[in-house]
DNA sequence: ACCCAGAGCATATGCGATCA
DNA sequence: TGATCGCATATGCTCTGGGT
């Protein structure tokens, strides 16, 4: 996922051009105001209601939020989606990170994921929309341990306790291609894939990181 | 440079399980 | 019994790399 092309797709969304600002005004600081549980709440809730089609859509939220300007609930959101981009690309070591924040409740809810595939999401055009994000190794590893401890059929736990950037349904089209390729091995033309790495290559991987995972109980 | 097969992700669809 | 949910599978689409 290239976290660029996120936040330039979500330009226009966070300022549309209907408004006109100074060209001082992305850089300013806002407020740094503190923003309590209750407080994330409210965003949630008025990110929910007013979608990004809303015109207007960031006075709304703020209007909806007491104490709240324009500029404190933008950043807000450029906060959140900055972190979620962290997350996904693995930057940010989840349990540490899921202590206190509105992106704990995101990623508690696997909202996160239906955050993923809208439109405004970490793809910046239609075809980004067909393409998909590629599986990385770590996540594809992720999986081979889920399988292990969960075993075939389970995506939800392995979605859940596993690879968490992925959908249930997202794990098992990947399982689905992963089985395919070892159906298809003694094959002679064949790439190498990400599918190559098996539960095989796991066991010496896992004995050397496990601690990566501490969430994993 | 072009073509094509293979790889990979997302989405659509059907079916069974669960619940009100 | 109908509605809803979750899973498995099929299909569509794009991208990539090798062959010519």
């Amino acid at each position: 996922m290239v976290k660029g092309d996120w936040n330039l797709a979500n330009m226009e969304t966070l300022y549309p051009a209907s408004h006109t600002f100074n060209s001082n005004w992305l850089m300013q600081e806002c407020n740094s105001t503190i923003w309590t549980s209750e407080e994330n709440k409210k965003f949630e809730s008025a990110l929910a209601f007013f979608d990004k089609e809303t015109p207007d859509r960031w006075i709304k939220v703020a209007a909806m939020i007491p104490g709240k300007s324009v500029l404190d609930v933008i950043e807000q959101y450029k906060e959140l989606v900055s972190d979620i981009c962290d997350i996904e690309a693995g930057r940010v070591p989840l349990p540490g990170y899921l202590a206190s924040s509105f992106t704990f409740e995101l990623v508690k809810n696997r909202e996160f994921n239906a955050f993923r595939k809208r439109p405004l999401g970490c793809r910046s055009s239609d075809q980004e929309k067909k393409k998909g994000v590629p599986w990385t190794e770590d996540e594809h590893r992720r999986f081979l341990m889920g399988l292990q401890k969960h075993g075939k059929g389970d995506w939800r736990n392995i979605s859940r306790n596993f690879v968490i950037t992925k959908t249930s349904t997202q794990v098992a089209s990947h399982a689905q291609k992963y089985y395919l390729r070892q159906l298809s091995e003694g094959k002679e033309k064949r790439r190498p894939s990400i599918h190559d790495i098996t539960t095989v290559h796991l066991t010496d991987a896992t004995q050397s990181d496990d601690c990566e995972f501490p969430w994993h109980d």
